[in-house]
DNA sequence: CCATAGTTTTGACGCAAATCAAAAAAAAGA
DNA sequence: TCTTTTTTTTGATTTGCGTCAAAACTATGG
């Protein structure tokens, strides 16, 4: 899985280590103990990480690429809820969480190098760690401003004014991402994107 | 403020008090000292609690009314973000967390009986009751759930969806709220609802 | 009780975005 | 390289909802 089977040498675990040492002052004594509950993946652009209606297992650190969460309505259209990059956790939160069948899928929209880790081992972490329950209440306050945020958008812009405000709060979204995703993210159609970003 | 000075005598005390002994274990022994942090408010309807812009100093324990917090976009428009009823704490909540000023109002819609509780004392219950980390994570999932969901109705159904699925899903927005407050909920404008009611 | 203010309904009209369809451009594979 | 697939753009049409305005209805207070 890593490089020489010993997870504090590999790149990406180091990435996650700097990540905790940053943000969350992650002490240096710990780290073999913690990165042995990570397990790294290397996934293809399009792999489904999490299914809907499924318990969600995993919580993923993405070490590089780009992984969203998108449920399907009953019309079939896919409506994203939530795009994450470098340097963040991501997961079917609620479901992870909770341990009740997820509405939504975990997907990933770059080749994506992940280390994931276990539902049981996260929260032994977060129950034992005051780095991982200071990471985990951060999360969760991060989502709410999100949340917050894109609801906020939806109810009182229109889909321009959305766009705008999407390319200024999350350029990466924009351009790293292909239309269909970015429209996705908005809640509007591909055509809709590609008119309103020609009309300037 | 209470009948008689004592809390655990007073009937809206005891509201709180069964509350936390029904959803989160609460033991009997702590009661002095937890509810003297809680201070009794009667306000009539559209008082304001809580104004954006503000470092929210304040959470609201509803023992009877309603409260809602919504923030005015640059329209001048007010866009209702979340309505709470009987047996529910509310509060601008990212800045009550954060300390920093708020987007958002924090306003009655009925006559309501509220028990508030200053920041520091919530978080230092937080920090030192079982009963109150465990209610403050609920919370927050909670919240997360709502955000989501209702993140969801606006990205995939239209106003008439909306309308339906918020009479299944918290039928007391509809039933006890003016069409004034329910379309501000649904993000959509009074004349709106009306004809969307009355067209079945 | 009426008077005034607030809420809900109804009507006429406009516009942003959806839908359906097809062309153009770009990317991926052979 | 040329072919095939995917993505993006452009066009014609429809539609859901907003806007502005006025009427009908409902509270509320003096």
């Amino acid at each position: 899985m890593t490089k020489n089977g010993d997870p504090l040498l590999d790149e990406n675990f180091q990435i996650l280590h700097q990540f905790l040492v940053n943000h969350y002052s992650f002490p240096d004594r710990d780290s073999r103990h913690v990165f042995n509950k990570f397990q790294f993946v290397d996934v293809k652009k399009n792999t489904t990480l999490h299914q809907q209606n499924q318990i969600c297992e995993y919580a993923y650190f993405i070490c590089q690429g780009c992984v969203r969460t998108f449920f399907t309505n009953r019309k079939g259209e896919e409506n994203t809820r939530y795009i994450a990059f470098e340097n963040n956790f991501v997961s079917a939160f609620s479901s992870f969480i909770t341990q009740t069948p997820s509405l939504e899928n975990v997907q990933t929209l770059e080749n994506s190098k992940l280390l994931k880790i276990k539902q049981s081992d996260f929260f032994s972490l977060v129950n034992h760690h005051a780095t991982f329950s200071k990471l985990y209440l951060h999360s969760l306050e991060q989502a709410q401003v999100i949340s917050t945020w894109r609801l906020e958008t939806m109810l009182s812009m229109t889909a321009k004014e959305r766009y705008r405000d999407l390319l200024e709060r999350m350029p990466q979204i924009v351009l790293r991402l292909s239309n269909k995703q970015v429209a996705s993210f908005l809640g509007i159609t591909q055509e809709s994107l590609s008119r309103l970003k020609a009309r300037k």
